[in-house]
DNA sequence: CTGAAAGCGCTTACAG
DNA sequence: CTGAAAGCGCTTACAG
């Protein structure tokens, strides 16, 4: 049923010129004088011809392919990056191939090769990290990656991730001057970089304001945990009054719980502070108190990183780190002389 | 700086068989005596050999990637469903293509030329619309297209959806049967089928129980559009009782509207009833009445299509409609005899 | 079951 | 600028 595929040579026949020629007028940096380049275009719209990517790529060695390991769509932060991100990468005639990173499974191993026997151009590795043995493995074929909101010790890895320790700072700070004596942290997944960078700097500001920590429970990125957490942290009489939470997506959580399972007043009762200012931290029913990751930011960085490594060629990692601003909203008491 | 590629004629040297062979081993439904099996996997695995995926699709024509058009990736309901497709997919040996649609541009068109240029096996266009002109050049490509969410009059094109005109009838019965008097509609993007259907069932669903809407706004399926449909239908005295809203997306910021600028009470002022059940529906800031959306169904579905079309080389079009539930929480009145 | 040969649709030195 | 030729890494008839 399916037309026959127009090849370049029967462009080139019917063009009256060779194969080559072909080829050039539809090679952006080639050179075709315009009396060819018109015969062939001509004959090529007449024909309905359009390159064949994937031929074109096994010669070429370039696929303008990028493979995008993701574990979970879920936190409304990476479908936001991965929109971006494609957007990004199309404008300059790229796309994105999508590996699910399956971390049940334990698969990540597997779906390296199976990124890899497609040629990719390059690796976006979002919320996930990457053994060594598979860093090299990326580094012998050539293929650069950039580990997106996440950082290794592995210095051979671009990285582009929020400053998150600054960030952490920012919360204690705006916390300890709201006033606020009994303070609690609802952590992300232990393995993660940024729950560790978050907690450092949040830790650092409360003890540069002579205070500490006074609960901490592991919610692991992942709303049921958060609530769990935030159900052991508030069973005592004496819950916190402000309560940092690794990011916007467990914080949702750790909010309705607090409002609707204990009836606790937001920022009334306890503060809420989360991190990574996602849409729905806007919302009204939310006003989320967050510290912003600058997604598009991180795209744009994450996107030239890429380019620079694919086509300039260059070859030394990137570490990238890029400064959000605390975004103040109802869910914590604003100290005087902070605004929203 | 990157290691030479082994080739499977480098595999079949050192196997000492021919590249035939070699070929076979990894072809799965292919005949290779066990000697040879052995042989060039030990060679294979000493070598790191693994076939390089676009060469293979070369010859066989076979990509084993299936181009994912979406719009927009804000709604909830979308991620989630390009989750369920990727994963489906990938464990079939499949991987997503990701295309956005743009739409400001317009340029739907380009689009679907850069997705059969990589030579997709399939193509799942998701809440995008396809002008006929296109849906042939596909089916003379010989590339499966299956609407996602979506459905046209174009009989050569596959398409999977909930069952959108029931779905809106049950909304409306729900609503009568909470005696609810002054009912209103914001609608979706009016091109889309999604809006027509659901809008469609609404109304008979009303007139069936002797009733009328008596206020109609367009949200677009956009959040800002729908806050400010909502703006209007609300100004006068005589606002509404109930408003069902044609997405969950819009349901939330109409939802937020009410009670945040308006000081309504949901559901006691007003009952808000939405369509998908995304997740943030369940949560309790939102406890949204809502039409369930099957997304694993509609995945799955779309999958059996696409693989039946592509390895089964069935040729018709397929039209399937899954049913989906009405999901009642608190931010409708319940009627008697009606359970959460 | 197995191998030699042709070919998938392109690009890229190499000469001219 | 242009064309003839080789080759990218594989699979697939075709013989054996």
């Amino acid at each position: 049923m399916s037309a026959p595929k127009i090849t370049s040579l029967e462009v080139a026949r019917r063009a009256g010129v060779s194969q080559s020629a072909v080829s050039r007028v539809f090679t952006p940096g080639a050179s075709a004088s315009a009396k060819t380049t018109e015969k062939v275009r001509k004959a090529a719209s007449e024909l309905g011809y359009r390159p064949n990517t994937l031929a074109r790529a096994m010669v070429s060695g370039k696929s303008r392919i990028i493979g995008l390991v993701v574990a979970y769509l879920e936190n409304q932060f990476y479908p936001d990056a991965l929109e971006r991100l494609s957007n990004a990468l199309q404008e300059r005639g790229y796309h994105v191939l999508i590996f699910m990173a399956n971390t049940q499974s334990g698969t990540i191993d597997n779906v390296l090769e199976e990124i890899l026997d497609y040629q990719v151009d390059g690796i976006v590795a979002a919320s996930v990290a990457m053994s060594s043995e598979l860093s090299a493995r990326c580094r012998s074929a050539g293929v650069p990656v950039v580990l997106f909101n996440r950082s290794q010790d592995d210095k051979t890895l671009s990285a582009v991730t929020s400053a998150n320790v600054a960030g952490g700072r920012k919360v204690a700070e705006f916390l300890l001057a709201g006033g606020h004596e009994r303070i609690g942290y609802i952590a992300g997944w232990e393995g993660a970089s940024t729950q560790r960078d978050r907690e450092l700097g949040f830790r650092a500001g409360l003890e540069a304001g002579g205070a500490t920590l006074i609960a901490r429970e592991a919610g692991n990125f992942r709303m049921d945990n958060a609530r769990a957490a935030a159900a052991r942290m508030f069973e005592g009489p004496d819950h916190p009054d402000a309560v940092f939470v690794a990011n916007d997506h467990m914080a949702f959580a750790v909010m309705d719980y607090l409002r609707y399972e204990r009836g606790l007043q937001v920022p009334d009762d306890v503060s809420v502070v989360g991190y990574d200012d996602v849409t729905t931290a806007g919302w009204p029913a939310y006003g989320l108190t967050t510290v912003r990751q600058p997604a598009n930011r991180m795209v744009t960085e994450t996107v030239a990183t890429l380019m620079d490594q694919i086509e300039g060629h260059e070859t030394s990692p990137r570490r990238i780190e890029i400064d959000g601003p605390l975004i103040i909203r109802q869910s914590a008491r604003i100290p005087k002389g902070w605004s929203t």
